[in-house]
DNA sequence: CTTTCTGTAACAGATTCTGTTACAGCTGTC
DNA sequence: GACAGCTGTAACAGAATCTGTTACAGAAAG
C-alpha cells in the first residue's frame, strides 16, 4: 500500500504557517501554502479543513482572507496533528470473521487487539515528543 | 486506505502452526490453515512464503507435505513477523517533492523523516515485546 | 510413476489516495 | 449593497494496492 502521507502533509502546513507568523505574515491562502508543499490547493483546503476542526488552525474569510495557527507551535504535537488527519491505526484485524470453530480463530482478534493497543499507545507516546516547533527548527537547519 | 492485514494473518498462521505442534501435528497444510482463517489457501501460502524467507517456518513437499514452525514459539516476536510481511512504515513522506525554494519546502523532509524514524522505532520496540507464544496463550483464555 | 501439495502467475473487484475541475457560500472593502 | 477574493465541498478520473480466485507447473515422498 502507498504509505500514507497525510501526516507529512499536514506538519508542512503547520510549519510553513508557523515561520510565516515568525516572518509578521498574519495568514496564508490555500493556494500560498499549496504553493510550498508543490501540491493542488484543494488538497490544502482538505487538510486545513482536517486541522481546523481540530482546533489547530483557525480560517478568516472575506477579502484578504487565509490562515493561520490557533496556538503557539510549541504546543502542537504531531499526536494531535495525527489524530486531526484521522490516520488509520497501522495494524488491522481479518477482514473476514476467522472460523470461531477453531480455538485459534474464537482467541486471537482480541488476542492481537490488545498487543495492537500497546504498539499503538507507544507509537503515541512518541509522536507527543515532537512539536511543530521542533519540526520546523529542524526543517531550518538543513 | 483499508489497513493492513498481513501482519495479522501471518500472526494467525503461526499461533496455529504452535498450536497444532503442541497437540502432536506436525504439518499442516494451508488448506488447513485456510480454514481456520477462513479464507483463500493461495492467500495463506503467500503469508506463509514471506514467513519461509524470514527463516520462521519450514516446508515440507511431496506427498504428506505441510508447514510447520521453524523456531520455539516463545523465540518468534511480532517484530520478525513484522519484517518478515514487508508491510509499509506506517507515515510516508510527500509523493511530489516540494517546492525546493521554500525554507520549509527544502528542509521538512529530513526533519520529518527523524521524526518518523524516533516513531518507528518506539513501534518496533514494543513489537519485540510479544512473542507467538505470547499471542497464543491469550488465544486460549478467550 | 503416482499422488499430494506447494509456488506463482494472471486476473477481477473493491477500496483508497491524490489530483483536478467546478461552483456555491461567506465576508471584508469599496 | 455590490463586488472581489478565497473558502468549503461535491464530483470525478487515474493510479496503486489488497484480497480473493482460478489455473497450472514443479517438487518430493512413497
Amino acid at each position: 500500500m502507498a504509505a500514507n502521507s497525510r501526516l507529512t502533509i499536514a506538519t508542512h502546513v503547520l510549519a510553513w504557517l508557523a515561520l510565516a507568523q515568525r516572518r509578521g505574515q498574519e495568514v496564508l491562502t490555500s493556494d500560498q501554502v499549496a504553493a510550498s508543499v508543490n501540491t493542488n490547493p484543494v488538497i490544502i483546503r482538505r487538510s486545513l479543513g482536517d486541522l481546523r476542526r481540530a482546533g489547530l488552525v483557525e480560517v478568516r474569510h472575506g477579502a484578504g482572507a487565509g490562515w493561520s495557527l490557533a496556538r503557539p507551535p510549541e504546543e502542537i504535537t504531531l499526536l494531535e496533528v495525527y489524530d486531526a488527519v484521522g490516520s488509520e491505526p497501522p495494524f488491522g484485524l481479518h477482514r473476514t470473521e476467522p472460523n470461531l470453530e477453531c480455538p485459534v480463530g474464537r482467541g486471537i482478534r482480541p488476542a492481537l487487539s490488545e498487543a495492537y493497543g500497546r504498539v499503538e499507545r507507544a507509537m503515541r507516546r512518541e509522536l507527543t515528543e515532537t512539536s511543530i516547533a521542533d519540526v520546523l527548527r529542524e526543517t531550518l537547519v538543513n
